[in-house]
DNA sequence: ACCTGAACACCGTTCAAGT
DNA sequence: ACCTGAACACCGTTCAAGT
């Protein structure tokens, strides 16, 4: 590793932990130029490291997500449950996480974004609830409905929590078809 | 009425059209400057006649919201059915309205802006189903539902229908409590 | 190779000056 | 009374110039 190398990861490194200390005071349309202000670097510094606003968020949010995509490898007796339980989780988190919402909400770059990783672990958690579950329900379903509410309900993870167990058990109580 | 009132009628008529035309075409956070410069007229103009973007925003869409407030009233011998029934209009139509979504997910000003109006809308449905509901169920969870769904699925009127419907109806075929 | 200051084309908001 | 141009303090993005 050269001596150029290790002062961009240093750089880089500070860099990210301003710019997420910058995205939890004021959310996902942050001012890159406060960031970079804050980062003592040029904006135009800023825009080499990150080529999109949504590049930054991502990265910003990546080792926090990772962790939780882990908590859907947990053995559990109950496949239904464990779906829910960790869509229940992902959703609390988002809305508590300021940014990382509208970030999951941005169509994805890559596969290997938050996005991404959230999506393998949901498919796995379906595919083993499969038969729990309604037919036609997919992870991506499940995904967007998540993301829908920790949208709307950013900095209040108790409502996120309430609305998504609503959503997951139906607000009726009659038996029906959905379509 | 004076002369000077009838034009500033006519002024804020024709600030009104071509706002909505802008806010369809560029979305909630369309430029204020745009507004003014295809209407016409200074910024400063438009910053005196609405003092926020909500306002603007609100008054764009007060119609239609009036009119989908008033499908409410329509008789129904289910009235489990019909609350489901309005809130995927409701849900279908804010998706399908560019900028209407983000309007609504903006606390409300005064008890006759659309959120309003669509609150009142809900209670009364909610009311008449009430013994179809899950205990705790209240009309501004549906419309917190309604909302999250169409701000996340702008555009795309089907999969805001399609999402809707199975938070309603719930994800899982199992029987639970939603605790 | 890497970074930066400066320029560019925008914003929203406000207010003195005009009519 | 009503409206406007202009000013102010910001943006994001880009690039020639520096080191």
């Amino acid at each position: 590793m050269s001596a150029q190398r290790a002062d961009w990861q240093r750089n880089h490194q500070r860099l990210l932990e301003v710019a997420a200390a910058v995205v939890a005071r004021d959310g996902a349309g942050a001012s890159l130029e406060a960031i970079a202000r804050e980062a003592g670097i040029g904006s135009a510094t800023l825009h080499r490291h990150f080529p999109s606003r949504h590049a930054l968020l991502d990265e910003i949010f990546l080792d926090g997500v990772t962790a939780l995509s882990r908590r859907a490898d947990e053995p559990d007796d109950e496949p239904g449950r464990a779906l829910r339980r960790w869509v229940e989780e992902l959703t609390a988190y988002a809305a508590s996480t300021r940014g990382l919402a509208a970030t999951l909400a941005t169509e994805r770059a890559s596969e290997l974004d938050c996005r991404g990783i959230l999506f393998d672990a949901a498919t796995t958690l379906t595919r083993r609830a499969a038969t729990t579950l309604r037919p036609g329900v997919t992870a991506t379903d499940l995904l967007r409905l998540s993301t829908a509410i920790s949208t709307a309900t950013e900095g209040d993870p108790d409502t996120a929590r309430r609305l998504i167990r609503l959503a997951l058990a139906g607000v009726s109580l009659e038996e029906r078809e959905p379509s």
